[in-house]
DNA sequence: CATGATCGTTAGCAATGCTAACGATCGATC
DNA sequence: GATCGATCGTTAGCATTGCTAACGATCATG
């Protein structure tokens, strides 16, 4: 058992810089950024920036969508989601058509191209943290197990 | 206990578009993008640019170092690495001082104010996991404790 | 059918990544 | 001790990605 107390613990007064809040958390903090950081190394071979990456990851798990929709799955304005897919339909990953209902609005899709360097690039990062993994007893994998569960669960509402 | 084998496993010819090589990887992989994906958001209260905070963190958590090294630890070229720290140099965050060893080199440092900001930040993001660890049981908390040694463990070498 | 709201684009700015070129210094070799 | 290639850090110039502001076209409300 551990000291830590249920609620959420505002800073405990002063936080003398240094401190750490929860121990748990920091330490998922450090692991997350550093699988990541090693994750994104394969990420060259797609010949996609990063932020064009995502954009198609959007479109190929989550369907054709707008400009506007994609900007704001992406966290970006318009203005630079525009030129992201402008360059994506240039370099044949996306399709850019007119939304029958509404004359102002564009319905972007990922091509066939596109879904294929998506899909090739994911399977080269799961690939990299299933290298990260193998190191790991059979215990270890359980316990990763129910944690990324209990994760996924807590961070449903997110992306 | 898993069908999955323990050697690397190459991705069983053919890979038909979407197949995920480990399922355990592929969640992992999901949910840390998703984890870091939210707790970015309260950078924006630093003041500070990412590849600023990343810079610092480096300086704070690992020591006085030369630019070249810290190039090196952020992936990042040295030409880069320069602007970067001019930037933190001017801001305050950051003491530039000459190599007493090498006069072609600087020793970079982080001032108390670089210190005290970066804390404060890294405070903030461990809060912010904290909070999503709050809906987990003591049971997938224990999970995720023995999860997160066991890929601190294998990711030792990164960063 | 007039008018305000919304959609997407363009223009212009700042920050961050790169390579190339450079000056200064180091270290090895003669 | 002089020379010469290697290394360190900076600057210049380019592309990409983020922003806000301004705009034209279209929608939807009255």
């Amino acid at each position: 058992m551990t000291t830590t107390s249920r609620t959420s613990r505002p800073p405990a007064r002063g936080t003398p810089a240094g401190a750490v809040g929860d121990p748990l958390a920091a330490a998922l903090h450090t692991v997350a950024i550093r699988l990541l950081r090693q994750v994104r190394a394969v990420d060259r071979a797609s010949g996609l920036s990063a932020p064009r990456l995502s954009v198609l990851s959007v479109l190929v798990f989550g369907g054709p969508r707008s400009l506007g929709a994609l900007a704001a799955a992406e966290q970006v304005s318009a203005a630079t989601m525009s030129r992201l897919v402008t360059a994506l339909v240039r370099s044949g990953h996306v399709r850019r058509t007119p939304d029958p209902d509404d004359a102002r609005a564009v319905v972007l899709t990922a091509t066939a191209k596109g879904r294929r360097v998506l899909l090739a690039g994911r399977a080269r990062r799961v690939q990299a943290v299933a290298t990260v993994l193998e190191g790991l007893s059979a215990a270890e994998r359980r316990s990763l197990d129910r944690a990324t569960r209990a994760l996924s669960r807590e961070l449903a509402g997110v992306r």
